[in-house]
DNA sequence: ATTAGCTTGTGAAATCATTCACAAGACCGC
DNA sequence: GCGGTCTTGTGAATGATTTCACAAGCTAAT
């Protein structure tokens, strides 16, 4: 299939947030207009958006919410459980592990790890923190799919390399810093810090 | 002036990281070259994000680490110290009051704020939680120019309003759900299960 | 069965962002 | 001062994404 787009996936799983609310609601069909307003697009970006992996409505009539969501999850790989490890047990990676958010959406942490002894062995919301040695051992046996990195910045490459040799596939990096992986494996990075100074920025200037 | 993209901004901002970095690291000049490798990019890039703005190298030689250090601050206006409010005292917003990157970088929080008050009254890394009451007054007082938001979905978009008809120009949503403010007011999103099925996304498609 | 009223799906056009490619400078050594 | 070697700054070209605009399809009402 032809790539596609980072800002399409991302404004589908907006898409499919919507429609979860919608459907709590009771209603069967939306159109791309009404899913549109809520996302904050066009109703030509989500026609656009859905035509790239099939049709999904009907003429007239407008989608299927639930018919859609479903689509939407398969597309997303949601329809399974991905097992998460978070390696850092700092503010940021207890915030990250104590978030129900995750498991709602089928992301399951099962291990968080550090190197600090005096986080070694507390518990974070039913997973405990372990030693960042058990690491490659339990990524063998436990095959988390993806791993959330919240160490220092300095601790942060290291770490990738380690986790990628282990067989993770798929990062999300929260230390501010610009990390490096192989091909095969996908990085993405949250980096709030730089949020704020894109704000900074916009205030400077907002007169344009 | 002609409007500069978001990821111009976002790499204008990494720039400085490094450049920062370098500085440390006791070097006086940097070429566009070295600059992009660092942040996974292409010399050309780095010279056209630069151009937006103007001419801040010399040819044959590269760029002075410190004069484009103060150009890319003045930008981004980091020159001077920003009051930021947090609204939401959960795990997520008490991790970002503690988060040191944000002082580092001239974010000063002055304000956290909560409903719960099982909640009030505590202290995050010196400053303690109020009630979400004395919002208002507290935002005509210290006038903050940013404010996080560490809300339930649900309370977010009330929030907002109350926070732009206080005053507040630029907004840090961590609630996991879209948001719409006035023009004038600048909003960005930080969101942390989408992040997570974008990884989804790409473990399923692996093999484009 | 026809019409009226919606809404989709999609090429084509327009806009936006990145990469290319090279003339114009700047420094160094001789 | 001149030739050689760098590296910038920037139009032009390419590539990517979004928006436009409209034919085609569906429903409901009569």
């Amino acid at each position: 299939m032809k790539r596609i787009a980072e800002s399409t996936v991302r404004r589908l799983s907006l898409y499919l947030r919507f429609l979860e609310e919608f459907e709590a609601q009771g209603h069967q069909t939306i159109s791309s207009g009404e899913l549109a307003s809520q996302g904050g697009t066009t109703s030509a970006q989500v026609r656009k958006d859905l035509s790239f992996f099939g049709s999904f409505g009907k003429r007239g009539l407008g989608y299927s919410v639930s018919a859609l969501s479903a689509s939407l999850r398969e597309i997303l790989g949601l329809g399974r459980q991905w097992n998460v490890i978070i390696v850092g047990a700092g503010k940021i990676g207890a915030a990250l592990a104590q978030y129900k958010g995750f498991r709602e959406r089928g992301f399951k942490v099962v291990g968080v790890y550090d190197t600090d002894s005096a986080r070694v062995g507390r518990s974070l919301d039913g997973v405990h923190v372990k030693d960042q040695r058990e690491l490659e051992g339990d990524v063998a046996k436990l095959k988390p799919q993806i791993a959330l990195i919240a160490v220092p910045a300095e601790a942060a490459q290291p770490l990738v390399d380690r986790l990628v040799k282990s067989g993770v596939r798929a990062i999300l990096n929260f230390a501010p810093t610009p990390l490096t992986v192989p091909k095969g494996v996908t990085l993405r990075s949250v980096n709030m810090a730089l949020e704020l100074e894109i704000l900074s920025y916009a205030l400077v200037n907002a007169d344009d």
